[in-house]
DNA sequence: TGGGAGTGTCAACACCGTTGACCGAAACCG
DNA sequence: CGGTTTCGGTCAACGGTGTTGACACTCCCA
């Protein structure tokens, strides 16, 4: 086992700290928010952080524990979806597609390619299931009805996260380069029926 | 830029090789492919890979280029669906979950695994989406009808993809633990719809 | 007046993928 | 047959990674 198996000590909670243990955390969790989203988990590196953040690479560790979890306090899990599965029932799967397929949305891929890549570390896959299942699945769930209501809200999600896969990770040509209009509807519509299959045609 | 950007010296071409170098070639690869499968990408280090096939490190370099090469020389980029995929047209959907759903394949949860991890470097991936578009998606086009073939079969397999990410790399209790019969009916329909959305109900 | 706790610095560890220098043996060729 | 090129292999090293231990300094509190 190479790293980060035995209990590494960490600072102590951040609301008895002084104002300089303060400051430094915040820069170092500022430098890490960019480089995370810039370069991805692997390619942000902790001494490429610490440079950014002015700061000696081991305070990184002193104060997050490890890189694993200074990503995880950093970066936002959520895609800024919570606004979208609110809406309409009826609507959500057009508008889901539409919402990633927005050109308008710059650092989204990049956020998603990060913990698509860091999503191999097993507390961040731990934080990723808990997160999609406590604000994608959970508050869709008691909307919907029918038999398999949990299950159905699941496959869902990750019927989405074929799409983000394809969009982002593999930047597939045949999807990348076809009329948005015509991806919303019929890879929507086919997560509609998902969610709401009495409402289909 | 860290690694392999310069054109790195690789050994000739494999048919003009003397038995030594042959068989310290296939050693190697079959070292590979098991710790590639075993560890996945990352957890592979061309160190232990030599070690496995009783060589120095820095052969396995010399003979295959980089790590990533020796990858994608080495893992079997399909899964084995080019024969579920021949079937049937009209339950190709059903057939494609519970193939996947088979208990009775255990390596593949690894391989997969291990392909979803090396997808985030740059020959990997385009030699993924190379094989996905031959294998998968164009034997698929010209067996549909109507609008948007080609973009209904990329999007057919980014669905099944979704699933495969859901069920092996986050490992989602809810799929994992729900009736397998369940999943086929519901996720393998959502999938025939794209594909044949006329023979639905 | 201590003493502990928070904060920061530095060098080092063990690992990683990769490369350059060098050597022996085999193959080719005049 | 001798010479030269190529191939096969070994070794040490480079620059990079995440992480840790030893140490010094400063602040606050008993």
């Amino acid at each position: 086992m190479p790293y980060g198996c035995g209990v590494t000590k960490t600072s102590p909670a951040p609301d008895q700290l002084r104002p300089a243990g303060r400051a430094t955390r915040a820069a170092i969790e500022a430098a890490a928010r960019v480089l995370f989203a810039d370069r991805g988990f692997e390619g942000a590196s902790v001494r490429a952080i610490a440079a950014e953040a002015g700061v000696d690479p081991a305070l990184v560790i002193r104060h997050f524990g490890s890189k694993e979890a200074l990503f995880l306090r950093t970066v936002d899990t959520s895609l800024g979806i919570g606004s979208v599965i609110e809406g309409p029932l009826e609507t959500v799967g057009r508008r889901l597609v539409a919402y990633f397929l927005d050109p308008a949305l710059p650092g989204l891929r990049k956020r998603f390619v990060a913990l698509a890549q860091a999503a191999h570390h097993d507390q961040v896959r731990e934080e990723m299931v808990r997160h999609t299942a406590e604000t994608y699945v959970a508050p869709l769930v008691p909307r919907l009805t029918g038999e398999h209501r949990e299950l159905r809200a699941a496959l869902a999600v990750a019927q989405l996260a074929g799409l983000l896969n394809l969009l982002f990770v593999q930047e597939d040509p045949i999807v990348s380069g076809a009329d948005p209009e015509t991806v919303i509807a019929i890879y929507g519509d086919a997560i509609q029926r998902l969610l709401t299959p009495e409402s289909a045609a």
